[in-house]
DNA sequence: TGATTGACAAATCCGGTGGATATGTAAAGC
DNA sequence: GCTTTACATATCCACCGGATTTGTCAATCA
């Protein structure tokens, strides 16, 4: 049952900067709470910047594959939006790093970390959505695509900001503006997505 | 040529308050930069918040006014989002106190002054742009024009918050958006709404 | 009358300081 | 491979005294 002593101590790590942040993280705390001696965190990590770092990657790396996951399990365009900003709003919501990641706030010293191959998690995030919407819509053009996925992503990280309401509004919201933008194509029900070989459970990193 | 003495005090302080902050104010620079005494202003206020609160009130009114006129002037509903984003993202980049009201963030202290009668001014921006909405497009559902106004704003604040680029391509965007929001109406010119008596310009400064 | 000056207590800011805590490294032991 | 102990260095943090600022008052000037 028990996983690797990286994904341990990464877990423990997430935990604790969620409640504690990132200064007052301790690795002490991190290695007691994976049951190991600080050393051993050392030895793995290096230092605690790296240990964060991994961490932070491991995690939106997950976010982006759940995101990922929930558009392509959807029946329509629409419903895709719905279930993708629920997702993000739940999430980001008991999530303190996700939640710093995309909207660059509240990062007690945590931005540095939260980048995926250099890129912000914004940007990503705008990828995968813009990536869907092409698979899902092939005759949609490409800047119509772009549009829709920047324009979801930033009222996503809006409402995250400065919530309006429950999150099933806030989804609601979103979703409208993104089926107005794509039309009526958008609500039938064209084939899902085949799913990509993905069976492993998203957790990987180096 | 010299306004009020209240309007100077304002001034000084909308100004001292752009490149200071609330923290670094101090009473007495207002003075001397309104060339009077710092009893004068403790007289006139009261008070550093009062005055503070003062000068918020004042931008955040002239503010919106000016959003106001933006759309007031334009001849097409699509336009008129265009003309406002832009009109927003300019000012908001070489205004501290505006900044921080859109977006409640970096505000040294500033956000409790900045709200329009008790209501944050993310919300008065909503209405006023709503309101013009119902004015261009009477026969726009209700519904549907407070989506279009509450996704503007957010969209607006988002590229202030993140910008991905110059202010012209962001109101691009945004007037993309908005007008697939609109329908096929918004981009013919109909009638700009009649100029309601607005004898005194909206006060510049910055 | 409206603004200024000077004076003043109270509140707030600011730089320094010393002890405590945490990081990062090393070596020896199981 | 992991633990324990030890240790030098770095960082945190609560406290402190002086300086600055606020807010108020009374006397004064034009």
């Amino acid at each position: 049952m028990k996983a690797s002593l990286r994904e341990e101590l990464l877990d423990a790590t997430a935990e604790l900067v969620a409640t504690l942040g990132f200064r007052k993280l301790r690795v002490a705390d991190v290695a007691e709470a994976a049951g190991v001696s600080r050393q051993t965190v050392y030895n793995e990590f290096g230092n605690k910047e790296s240990l964060v770092q991994a961490m932070a990657l491991r995690m939106t790396a997950d976010f982006l594959t759940g995101i990922s996951a929930r558009m392509d399990q959807a029946s329509t365009p629409v419903e895709a939006a719905s279930a993708a900003v629920r997702f993000v709003l739940d999430h980001a919501a008991d999530n303190r790093v996700i939640a710093s990641a995309l909207t660059g706030s509240d990062a007690e010293d945590l931005l540095p970390f939260l980048t995926t191959r250099g890129r912000p998690v914004f940007e990503a995030a705008i990828d995968v959505v813009r990536r869907h919407i092409h698979q899902r819509l092939p005759d949609l053009p490409e800047q119509r695509a772009r549009l829709v996925a920047v324009t979801a992503v930033r009222l996503v990280v809006s409402h995250l900001l400065t919530p309006s309401g429950p999150a099933q509004q806030a989804a609601a919201e979103v979703t409208e503006v993104v089926a107005a933008l794509l039309g009526p194509a958008a609500t039938r029900p064209a084939p899902p997505a085949p799913l990509p070989e993905h069976p492993h459970p998203p957790k990987e990193q180096g």
